[in-house]
DNA sequence: ATGAAAGCGCTAACAC
DNA sequence: GTGTTAGCGCTTTCAT
């Protein structure tokens, strides 16, 4: 391990010199420059960021917290988050947390330990309280959930309420009046925001909303299917089905395929989301677009604006209305 | 901030003994233990890794280097890794290189510098040599490519040119003469190693390779469907076509779709890694198996085996055998 | 144009 | 059972 004492020496200059012909800080008469990037290059020296960081009290460094790096959505929300930062000099950490309440506490606590300059929250369970205690002890967070909606802390959101209404309406517009939802556990955020507007939608058609209508899929492809099955093999089954996300009504529609049911003749189904597979399945799936790449790109440029002190203020919301997509599923 | 020396002071201590109450590495009275607990809790006291990590020598992370996120293949291989790392106190830290030759000497150079404490190489253009000073200074790899095949260095490879022969030949079989193949930059090493296979069957049923019938699709769905339309718009156009990957395979659908051409009466197309698109996709993709999933939580087991001193020996190889999947679009 | 020295927050000999 | 002290490798005041 050869660090920048070793340089010095070699060299004939103090640590001091060497640090600013790395930095450039400060301005190192050519001679003493020239020699200095020899000794680099000859004994092969780097920076222990480590130890930069520490004295620096910047790591360069950002955190994503997501729930499920196999769901495409939180890919693409994290290219558009890394595109903002690599050209700004940050880099993009990504946590998994398996959906799990416990990991993602803990991914937070890890970042924050770590001192990440910044963290980038998707998540699923965390709410505004989770994360006051952090803000006051100076972290800075984005957040993509509207669970955590703080006066410090800069938000992008899309409407889920309005995007399960566009897409709830859109049903009962064809003439469903049986209409089933497939979320995910209440405590998860999205997938309650999106069965409140399911049942707004259904209120303004004045239908009361069935509970048995309604099942658990944990936002996964196997979880919707099983879901699905239980929807299905009620008696009085439902026309049509609203899916909080594309991977759950893919499931859905494997569920359809296995049963014979024909789609969208038999049974309607919707996603949200759009990812990619959206329009590789057959029939192609009817969905709600919610732009992840544009999400991640905005949640990187108000983190930044942050990070580096060119904002102070109170906490921002970019706003980006979801879209409805049909298609061929419904 | 609130740091150990705080701690201490206030619980009328020594630092040292703040530390080993949260190390536990030496015992402490419990009347004194509780008292540290009590003010730690009370100043919310959070250690700083970044100064742990500078004295202990080592970060509990490891990074993952990868081409492209948005590829559902390597999303599979992070799992697979992370699953290895999570249980054993170690993070994963994922670094997307975007296809870029120089992102990708960049990622791995700031990996070595943040001192992580293991890198596994997921990449297109590294080679043996571009890492071998990086392993003389004490860096760990765990190498997921072909490409890098070095004395020190565990890896992980499941044969894509026996995959690529076993497709080849299975396109063969069915009688197809005028066999295409989409690839990609003959730098990117996957796609040269599957070019051979891919030469290599049809020289064992004495066809010559024909070079207007390669054409370079970037691993992307975007560029498969471009080189498709390369390939396809010639004179006398390929009845068959092999893919370096799903990906591109999809994008190869795609524009047979859009020149009306069907699958596979007119042309029969094959993928490679078997992304779960590959399944969704309508004809379904016939492909080769190659198992991301537990690539990644192999090399995470053999990369902690090393950085925990339990292995020092010769590197290894695992070797996970490809495996063709029969479907519809061939 | 350059250096000496302090210190970022922690751990671990080495005392006692 | 507990404390003193010397660093980990770097940046940055304050001098000269």
């Amino acid at each position: 391990m050869v660090t920048i004492a070793d340089v010095a020496e070699r060299a004939g200059v103090s640590k001091t010199t060497v640090s600013h012909v790395l930095s450039g800080k400060r301005p190192v008469a050519a001679a003493t420059r020239e020699r200095i990037e020899q000794v680099i290059e000859e004994l092969g020296f780097r920076p222990n960021a480590l130890a930069r960081s520490l004295r620096m009290q910047r790591t360069q460094m950002v955190a994503l917290i997501l729930p499920d790096i196999t769901n495409p959505y939180y890919p693409m929300l994290a290219r558009g988050l890394q595109d903002a930062l690599v050209e700004e000099g940050y880099h993009a950490f990504l946590c998994n947390t398996d959906g799990d309440k416990e990991q993602e506490a803990a991914f937070i606590a890890d970042a924050v330990q770590r001192k990440v300059d910044g963290i980038v929250l998707a998540s699923l369970y965390s709410r505004t309280q989770d994360v006051d205690e952090y803000i006051k002890n100076g972290a800075i967070f984005v957040s993509l959930s509207s669970a955590i909606v703080h006066p410090e802390v800069d938000r992008i959101s899309s409407d889920n309420e309005q995007g399960a209404i566009l897409a709830t309406r859109y049903l009962l517009e064809c003439g469903h009046q049986r209409i089933g939802m497939i979320g995910s556990s209440l405590e998860q955020h999205p997938s309650s925001t999106r069965l409140k507007g399911f049942r707004k939608a259904l209120e303004e058609a004045s239908i009361s909303f069935d509970d048995t209508l309604f099942a658990q899929g944990d936002f996964t492809r196997a979880g919707g299917a099983r879901a699905m099955r239980k929807l299905m093999e009620q008696p009085d089954r439902p026309t049509a089905v609203f899916c909080a996300n594309d991977l759950m009504a893919i499931g859905a529609m494997d569920t359809a395929h296995e049963l014979g049911l024909r789609i969208p003749e038999n049974v309607a189904i919707i996603g949200y989301d759009d990812i990619e597979a959206a329009s590789l399945v057959s029939p192609k799936l009817t969905t709600v677009l919610n732009p992840a790449y544009e999400k991640g790109k905005a949640a990187g440029q108000l983190l930044l604006e942050r990070v580096r002190g060119k904002y102070k203020g109170p906490g921002r919301h970019v706003f980006i209305p979801p879209r409805f997509i049909k298609r061929e599923s419904a």
